[in-house]
DNA sequence: TGTGTAAGTAACTACATGGTGCGTTGTGCG
DNA sequence: CGCACAACGCACCATGTAGTTACTTACACA
């Protein structure tokens, strides 16, 4: 955020101008409107009018439709890793800590619908938006590092076996997970049950549970 | 196909004027534009030039974009799932017939990339496409009984564990196989690893044969 | 209090899009 | 043969699209 300022509470002074805050909500109904439409699907005017802001603001701060989608993807990455670090899986036993990574993913995917459908965006052009983004790849590398460790640790108490990648294993978490999601609704017509009902839910957490531990734990 | 006529051979007499080829040359451009741009970044204007048709034909035998979409998409699932039968399961030993299986899937991804793009764009548009399929719900039956008679063969034989649910299954199959190839891209960029190297799509195919035994034999 | 700068607006453009109206031509069949 | 109909082609339309030009207005700071 280049352009931040210091600035006097917003609660005192009613702003009628308020760059940050018109970027925020840009970015906001982009994301949403990236989400339900795709990048092609999306209308860049939908998302001015979403934003209540005028359409020349956007290519202002944004450059570009695409410019756009690069920023609101980045963020998105940004803030699943961040929540993600914020699990404290060190502090936990090598199993509860797989259990919860798990969990955690199940539970962002739900309560952050966007995210996977803009990663399928990105996956459709080819990742042209954050190939060559420096960030993506510093907290990408941090992320795999962490899970590795896990990894180290639940073999050196002997809970885990020996042998996993954790990059193949971040793989696999986020497959039955994702996957699940991305596809209810083919899913749905398919296997004809309502993937996103209560009980569906219960059961394929348990089962993604099920499969993450047979993979990794000993016994 | 309401429209096949009796004909005779195409090769003793050239045909200027051939219903079936025009519509099956459309049917092919429509899934290659389909799976590059999605279902709003296709052009019918591309279609009908890749298929050398003109897209009034494209209008005739399809109504619509969208009509034109759906049976491309009907057309691939029937596709899979015939393949799928082909396989001929029930007579592999229990624990062959799984990986025979995981191993498909992951074939048939790779030798059909725009299957799991098609699927991805019905699903950004919520299943509209075949979300009244009965033919599709047929075959999909069809699909998870014979998963289903596989696992109770298995659990008699005493090879696999009781109580898993086929429905569950076959969506981590799909899971663990879908999701590397459709996240190939940022995934590329996230592990900083050609997802689509021989020797990687060796370790990928290996570990998730590794995940479905484990998660499914005994022992 | 005046002013430079950044925030914000409306009306536009150039063009590409999905979809059609209507005319032409090849061909199977009586 | 000749005719009815299906296959095919061309030129067109209404609309929607990303992006821009030229302008006004609020505000931080001197």
């Amino acid at each position: 955020m280049p352009l931040e300022k210091s600035r006097a509470s917003s609660s005192t002074k009613k702003r009628v101008r308020d760059a940050e805050a018109t970027k925020l909500r840009i970015l906001e109904a982009a994301k949403k409107e990236f989400a339900r439409n795709g990048l092609e699907g999306a209308r860049v005017d939908t998302i001015a009018l979403d934003a209540k802001a005028n359409k020349r603001m956007l290519y202002h701060y944004f450059k570009s439709k695409d410019g756009l989608f690069r920023t609101v993807l980045e963020r998105e990455y940004l803030n699943i890793r961040e929540e993600e670090t914020r699990l404290d899986l060190e502090n936990l036993p090598p199993r509860t800590a797989l259990e919860t990574l798990v969990r955690f993913t199940w539970e962002y995917y739900i309560a952050n619908p966007e995210f996977i459908t803009l990663v399928n965006s990105e996956n459709l052009c080819q990742a042209a938006h954050i190939r060559n983004s420096p960030t993506l790849k510093t907290i990408s590398q941090k992320f795999v590092r962490r899970i590795q460790s896990l990894l180290d640790r639940g073999v050196r108490e002997n809970i885990f076996r020996d042998g996993i990648d954790a990059a193949q294993l971040n793989i696999t978490i986020a497959s039955i997970n994702y996957y699940y999601f991305t596809n209810r609704f083919t899913g749905s017509v398919i296997f004809e049950r309502d993937f996103t009902a209560p009980e569906a839910l219960e059961e394929r957490i348990a089962f993604n549970i099920e499969t993450i531990c047979r993979l990794v734990c000993k016994n």
